[in-house]
Formats: C-alpha cells, structure tokens, sequence
DNA sequence: CCATTGCTTGCAATCGTGTGCAACAAACGA
DNA sequence: TCGTTTGTTGCACACGATTGCAAGCAATGG
C-alpha cells in the first residue's frame, strides 16, 4: 500500500505583507503596483511584453522602496550567474601573504576588467599545495570560472584542473604539453631585453637572481641566456641564484655571491621586489648602484620610479594583461575557441643601470 | 468568471539522468545511494537523523564524484549566506587604482580574517561618490554586509547607510556624531609620536604633507599640532600642504616649500608612499634625508625597510586591523552590541629621521 | 455582429536545497 | 498479542525569482 498523507498544507495568502525593516521583495512591489510578480519581473528586466506605462510605475516603486532583485533567486532560475573567482595561491608553510606589488596591481586590473564587463569578482586564497580545491569554487556555482594568479609550481595541477573541464584561465608562462589556457607577458623577450641592456651599459658579470624552477621566472632565464650567448659572454652558473619571492633571500644572494668571492658587475633580479632589496644588500656591503653593479628588475612597479635609485626594469602590461585574462575566461566559458595569448614587454631604462665609467 | 487553465503539466519523473558533463546535483546523488534527496541533504549536513552507515557511503558517494551542493540553492532556502563584501573605493575622475600598498596589505589581511572565520570575499571597486550603491550589494542578497577600506570625504554618506540599516563596517577614524561602525588606529597617537620623534632628533621646522581634510589625516594633523604645542614650537601654517594620495603631488608640496622659500628640516608624511615621493622629490633639488631634511612616513608598509634611506614611519596593526574588521561586521550583522574600535600604533624608527648634526 | 488580431497580464511550474511532519520498521514493555 | 517508543526515511512545500502558455481585453475587418 502506497503511503499517504492527510495533510494539505494551505497555499500562502498571496499577499505578503511587507513587515518593517524586512527585505523587500518582488511580491511586494507587485502589491503595490496590483500587479503579479510576473509583470514586476518582466518590468524590470525591459521586457517588451509589459506596458510601458506599467513598466515606468513598477521601475519607480522599485527604485523609491530601493529595491533591488534578489542575486541567489535569479541565479538559480536562470542557471547561471555573473561571478568570477579571482585566485591567489599562497605558501601554506610561510603563510606568506598576497604581497608582490605585481599582483597585487594585476589584482586591480582584473576587478577594473570585470566590473567593466558586468561581472562580481570573488576573491580567494588558496594553499598552494591544495590547487585541487579551486574546482569547488566552480563546482559549488560560486563562480561561472576561475583567474588564478600565477602558475608557481604547479603545471601538473592545472593541467589535472583543465582535464576536468574546470574553466580556468592562469596567468603565468606558456609551457609545453599545456592544456589549460594561460595569459602573461613574454618572459623571453624579457629577460634578453634586459641582459642585452646590461651588455651595452658596459656589464660583462651578469649575475641572475630568481628561482628558473618557476615557468615564468625561467623563461626569463632563457631570455637572460639568449642575450649571453648573442653576445659571446659565457654563461657562469655560479653567477645565477635562487632567490626565492620571500624576504630575506636577496640578502642571501648578495651574501653569498661575496662571500664566495664571485666577482659581478650587475644584477638581473627576475622581480622589482627582489631588485629592490638587492640594491638594499648591496649598499649595507658598500657596493652601489649603477657605480658598482646595475641592477635591471622585472615588473615596473608603481614605486619603481621612485626608488633610489630608480629602478631600470621590464614593464608588464597590467591593463591589458587584466582585461585578456577576463576575456580568455569568459570565452572559455562561452565554449568559444581561445588559444592562450603572450603579451609584449617592454624595457624602461632608468638610473640603477647608468653605464658604468669603463674600467681602467 | 474565473480563469481556468487546462493544461496540467506532468510532474518531473524522479529519476534524473545525470547526463555526462552535467553538473551532478543532489538528486544524482540520491538515485545512486538508492534514498532520497532528504536524506542526502540531512547526511551531507551532518544531522544526527541520518543512520551512520547511510550517512558514511552517501558522504563517499559524493566524494567520488566530486560533488559539490549548490551554494546558491543553499543560500536562497537557508535565508543567508556567508559571503562579506569588502569595498574599495576609487575616485572617477583621475581612474585611481586600488594603489596604495597600505590599503592593499589591508586586503591581504581580511582576506585572512574571512577565510579563517569560513566566509568568502566579495571584492568590488565603487566610484567614491557614489557610495550608495555599497548598499546594492547587501540589498540583492551578494553578501550579509560590507566593509569599506577607507572612509575618505564622505562621512555624511556613511551615516546615512547606517541609518538605513545597511551592514557596513569602516576602516577609518572615529568621529563626532558617527552611527556608522569604524575600525582603525590611533591616529592622533600616530602624529603625536612621529612628530614627537622627529623635534627630539633636533628638528623645529617640520612640515606636514597631507590633507588634514580626510579624517584620518586630520587626526594625524591633530597629532602633529599637539606634539608641536606641547614642546611649545610654534605652529606655521605654511608648513602644512595638503598632498593627495595621487602621484606627483608629493613633488609639487616639496617644490611648493622650496619655491616659497620656506624654510624646513623635517616632513612628517601622512603616508609611507608620500613620503617616499617627498624624498625622492627633496634629493632632486640636492636635498639629502636625514642629513637635510628629516622625514617620518605612516603606515609601515613593506618596502619602507628596503628604501633607501629606510624610512621611519608608525606602524598600523593591519593584522588586528583585517580580524577586528572582520569581527565587527559579523557582530553588526549578528545584531550583537557593538561599538568602533582604535587600534594602538608604534614608532618604527629607522634611518631617514637620524638626527641632524646639531646647528653650529 | 462575430471572428480575428495584437497587446498585456496572470497562472503555474521550475531552478537545487532544507526541513516539518508523517510514516514505517524494529525493538520493547506490559 | 498489542500499544508504545525509538530510529530512520520520504513527501511535500518553501526560498525568490523567470517564463511558456493561456486568457482577457480592445481594436479591427468582413
């Protein structure tokens, strides 16, 4: 025997009364307006099946009682929203935190290309170690897709991500054997535009700080190469050292480099952040810049140009860095065809790599 | 007569089909546990009404096929969410960026605060002068509340959305006749101690640079007149320039001074990034700090340590800052009792206010 | 005068999840 | 044997919005 049930409940009364210092809400307006929800609904949204009359006295019920739609209902009926997870992985151990000015910029460019386009922006900290997790953001229908800010060590992850239909757009290197879609700036051209620099401003012992273990960093690296081997200048592993993002570890590599008595005559630091705290460790040794060593960074930060001395370095178009990312994004959510996209860098020459008096 | 409809619509058969690349929903999940979607929702959530084996391979059932619940579905039927609007606001006319690294480091640490405590972020930019709008976001159901990083000019307008109930928490100054909640430092404890520190390293002619009519500035200025007052030094209203955050303003205060013949052997900067430009801007006209010109920045941000000279300046508790932040907008939202909060700040001195050899 | 057309509007179902109540089964006590 | 208790599960509705279809009304044409 099927079960049964006795109880009916009562359908709601249809008119809801709006209770004081409760949400407003679509029932309520179309009370107002003796309208039902539907035409509200169709007002609001421009439909051209409402009266315009109509439609005018609901859209200014609406605005004095401010009232605004309710995101989460829409969202769910029409099956999709208009928010994108922005990411930012950090080192679970250092619990170091979002504090590359570079990203951070790039922070404020993705919410200028987002708002632009419509859309919210989640923001996110993820464990590094845990890139698994950035799925759910997807998953949960918290966000249409993911940007993720820097690929660090994690190719195989994303790649994982990607398999799994994830949308995600990171920006970072482009590798091979890569199937998720990355936007970043032509680490190459970079790092050979600022080697290069260095070479004709008289520099022969280019020491390179940054860790090549990193997609982008490394291509850098290769750029840095490139610009020795065009120039006849034999590569000296010794010179390249591993500095790490996290403080501290230009000092190192300063130290290091003399204590092993490793003669350099300039620094190619693969971020301005490292470039700054080099010339900090430099100048506590009694070594200065661009007398001793030039120094050439990467990124053009904001404050680049008002360090001192100012920072010779490689621009990244942030703006337009943004605005790709978004664009890949929602392309890749639209099931549109996307390839992943390198932008132009560009050097900017300013005092930390003035030409050195040539040597005696 | 009432309208009749003919039409009845079949109801929905039960067994759903997960179609490949179909998002998995609860009722997936329950046609493969063999139960319902009740029992699915109860076991997912922990509720004691679930038997334990059921709740175990129902729990694993999910795992496996990396189902998610739908947060926005969630949402709509719990009537709340755990998601926290923090707002930055920009200025429309000059397109001013998110930029200055305090507010930015502000960021890193709610973003901390609200994950630590399970909520997520919500990051919007909104024109400074339209301040209203913030309200949009708690009104459409996006987040339970805002933060507001900044009060800037517009305290009216914030009182005004307090008293309109909106959920709003603000890092700033505490000021008179506010029905808005504030989270910030002690300012007029800041430029108290700055400008204190710089008349004990010798100077007598400090200038400010900043515009005292922001409220926190302006409690810094208040700082600044005590500290002057008490070691009995006259208060020179040329001193005082009202820089803006925007760039080069710290060059034209500097050259406003100079061109004026004003004379000053110390500047008290309202912010670590003006007084970075203000130096910059001195060592251009051939002054040198500390040796010219002494100078106290605020706010601490990372690379004043790496500055050249590394910069003196007072240290906001941005940590306590995010988490009190964090704290106060859940108690608002909590309708817990609660009142603005002034966090204590600290001298950090370093090498651009060294005293000045005494005067001959 | 009635059929047709065009313009507006409302009904009811729907999106994916949570929960009060009812129902069923098993265990228990009298 | 039968009522009661305890533990587990399902039905049906609700959350606040959108939309296909049907229906009402006024204007129009034959």
């Amino acid at each position: 025997m099927p079960r049964t049930h006795k109880r009916k409940r009562v359908k709601k009364a249809v008119t809801r009364i709006p209770v004081s210092g409760q949400r407003m809400q679509m029932q309520d307006i179309a009370n107002l307006a003796g309208v039902s929800t539907s035409t509200v609904s169709r007002a609001l949204s421009h439909s051209s099946l409402v009266n315009d009359e109509t439609r005018t006295r609901i859209a200014e019920l609406a605005r004095s009682h401010n009232y605004s739609i309710n995101i989460g209902a829409r969202n769910l009926r029409l099956q999709h929203s208009r928010t994108v997870a922005v990411v930012v992985p950090y080192d679970a151990r250092t619990r170091q935190h979002i504090s590359d000015p570079f990203f951070v910029s790039m922070l404020g460019s993705l919410a200028d290309a987002l708002t632009a386009q419509g859309y919210d922006m989640l923001l996110s900290r993820v464990d590094a170690e845990r890139l698994d997790l950035v799925a759910e953001l997807e998953a949960s229908g918290r966000a249409i897709g993911v940007i993720l800010i820097g690929q660090w060590h994690h190719h195989d992850q994303l790649n994982e991500l990607a398999n799994r239909k994830v949308p995600l757009v990171v920006w970072g290197a482009r590798l091979p054997r890569q199937t998720y879609c990355t936007v970043g700036s032509d680490n190459i051209t970079g790092g050979l535009l600022a080697t290069q620099h260095l070479i004709e401003t008289g520099r022969r012992r280019i020491a390179f700080f940054g860790d090549p273990e990193l997609p982008e960093i490394g291509q850098r690296y290769e750029g840095y190469q490139r610009a020795l081997k065009h120039h006849g200048i034999p590569l000296d592993a010794r010179l390249v050292v591993s500095a790490e993002f996290s403080e501290g570890s230009s000092r190192r590599a300063v130290d290091a480099l003399l204590e092993k008595k490793i003669a350099f005559d300039a620094v190619f630091a693969s971020s301005d952040l490292l470039a700054m705290r080099a010339i900090g460790a430099l100048r506590e040794k009694g070594l200065l810049v661009p007398r001793d060593v030039g120094v050439v960074g990467y990124d053009d930060i904001e404050l680049s140009q008002y360090f001192h001395p100012s920072l010779t370095t490689i621009r990244q178009p942030i703006l337009k860095g943004g605005e790709a990312l978004v664009n890949a994004l929602l392309a890749l959510v639209a099931n549109k065809a996307l390839s992943s996209e390198v932008l132009p860098t560009e050097l900017v020459v300013r005092e930390s790599s003035a030409p050195s008096p040539a040597p005696p």
